[in-house]
RNA sequence: GCGAGCGUAGCUCAGUUGGCAGAGCACCAGUUUGUGGCAUUGGGUGUCGCGGGUUCAAGCCCCGUCGCUCGCCCCA
């Protein structure tokens, strides 16, 4: 059997490339308008960093990690996420004396070790940022902000954004253990995986699809009860101001987010467009991350990440095109040696000249050349065969119109180079 | 980790009760002694995923195996 990617991964062929960095643009300048900056943090980590940082409890870490050790015992994990390498690449370098606010933006690839299928996949791209330093509500409003204009910018609109609270830690806290005292006499009743979580993530229970779990779940203590009065007016600030920008959204209680650094607001962009995997993107707030790092001093930070995959299949689903393949300027034709080694000194004059220019390299008959360079979008065709040389021009035909002129040899390429 | 479906040409797929491996698109060459698209003629480019079994005969039936896809779970 032939050689194949591993399970999950793919190739970006050539006639996708186009499509890929449409999108990285678009992310890229919209970065820019807000000031974000980018920022480039190794693909392997130590595994300890995703530990810590992400959560013992989650899934993620509990069962989706490439991790390994290498040759010098050394445990380490292709990042499976990366807020944790952000987080951490910010504390090594002291990036947060170098102003109050940090507002950074990643683009790269993911591993994580799941099951594969539609929109899923184990080595996947995210675009994402973050906003560090500042503990008000207009920052995590800046960057679902960000995030909406990205969606926008690439022509979506097949999407809708859900948010919530978990409350200040304090909060989340009081939550946390309301919960797990309503849950714990109904421990027996509840699914396998969700007695598993009680003790170790309870709040991704609320997340449960299991039928006898979501009718014990009818009612369970609501997160709105325990808020205290800051938690209670941060969420409402947050819920204003996107209002003021006219970006809708739908508060949605059961949104919890898997992630163990998460507090304040949490966020997602989905659609419905896209079968079971309907998370385009998601983030929100968290001010514990650093600490859980071993950070001396709290920052605040909030950020989201989005799923360059599954906005590339939204897009085909909305039959949106990005980046289009366009064509070379000259498609240059030999027909003979001689005529071939003209061409070649042309096609050296116009590429430095910044033309694109494709030439024939199998030669082949003027009507396959013809054809290649219809094929390739060719905007202009030069030809030169024995009648053109022992006359002293070129033909350069026009493959739009048809018309076909000719040049002399000698100032072809400056006439070219014009055009 | 669990469940279901599917593997036949470069792509999308058809292939009857087991009887010489097919279509469309793509590709190549010609019709046009040196001119693309349109039209037309010709060309099959194949380890029927792989291994075994049944049979005179297997793409088709049986067993195994690998791969892919979709769903559960979880997430982007």
């Amino acid at each position: 059997m032939q050689i194949q990617y591993p399970k999950g991964m793919q190739d970006i062929l050539p006639s996708q490339t186009g499509m890929w960095q449409a999108l990285e643009d678009i992310c890229r300048s919209a970065s820019a308008r807000y000031g974000y900056r980018e920022i480039r943090t190794p693909i392997l980590e130590k595994t300890e960093l995703f530990v810590r940082g992400v959560g013992e409890g989650t899934d993620i870490v509990g069962k989706e990690m490439y991790s390994f050790r290498d040759q010098g015992d050394e445990a380490l994990t292709l990042r499976p996420e990366l807020t944790a390498g952000v987080a951490r690449a910010v504390l090594q370098h002291n990036l947060m004396e170098l102003s109050g606010t940090q507002r950074l933006w990643y683009y790269g690839p993911l591993f994580r070790h799941e099951r594969p299928q539609k929109g899923r996949y184990r080595q996947f791209y995210q675009y994402g940022a973050e906003l560090l330093g500042s503990p008000y509500p207009e920052s995590d409003v800046e960057v679902i902000q960000l995030a909406y204009d990205i969606l926008r910018g690439l022509g979506l609109s097949e999407f809708s954004l859900k948010i919530n609270t978990l409350g200040n830690a304090a909060s989340r806290q009081a939550y946390r253990d309301t919960l797990v005292s309503f849950l714990t006499p109904l421990a027996d009743k509840l699914s396998a995986e969700s007695r598993n979580r009680l003790g170790k993530n309870p709040l991704r229970i609320l997340d449960s699809k299991d039928p006898g779990d979501r009718e014990l779940l009818a009612d369970v203590p609501r997160f709105g009860d325990v808020l205290d009065e800051e938690s209670r007016s941060y969420f409402a600030a947050v819920q204003d101001m996107l209002t003021a920008l006219d970006i809708s959204f739908v508060v949605s209680d059961k949104l919890v987010r898997g992630l163990d650094y998460y507090s304040h607001t949490v966020f997602e962009f989905s659609t419905d467009k896209l079968g079971a995997q309907d998370a385009l993107g998601g983030g929100g707030r968290y001010d514990g991350l650093f600490e859980q790092l071993g950070s001396k001093k709290k920052i605040p930070g909030v950020g989201f990440a989005a799923g360059v995959e599954r906005l590339l299949l939204l897009l085909q689903e909305e039959h949106l095109a990005i980046g289009k393949e366009q064509g070379p300027d000259f498609y240059l034709v030999g027909l003979d040696d001689e005529s071939r080694a003209i061409v070649i000194k042309l096609a050296r004059d116009l590429r430095l000249a910044g033309k694109s220019v494709l030439t024939d390299l199998q030669r082949r008959s003027l009507k396959a050349q013809m054809k290649e360079a219809d094929k390739a979008q060719a905007l202009t065709v030069v030809i030169i065969g024995e009648a053109e040389r022992v006359a002293g021009i070129v033909r350069v035909r026009n493959m739009a119109t048809g018309e076909q002129v000719e040049y002399s040899i000698d100032t072809a390429a400056v006439q070219l180079g014009q055009l």
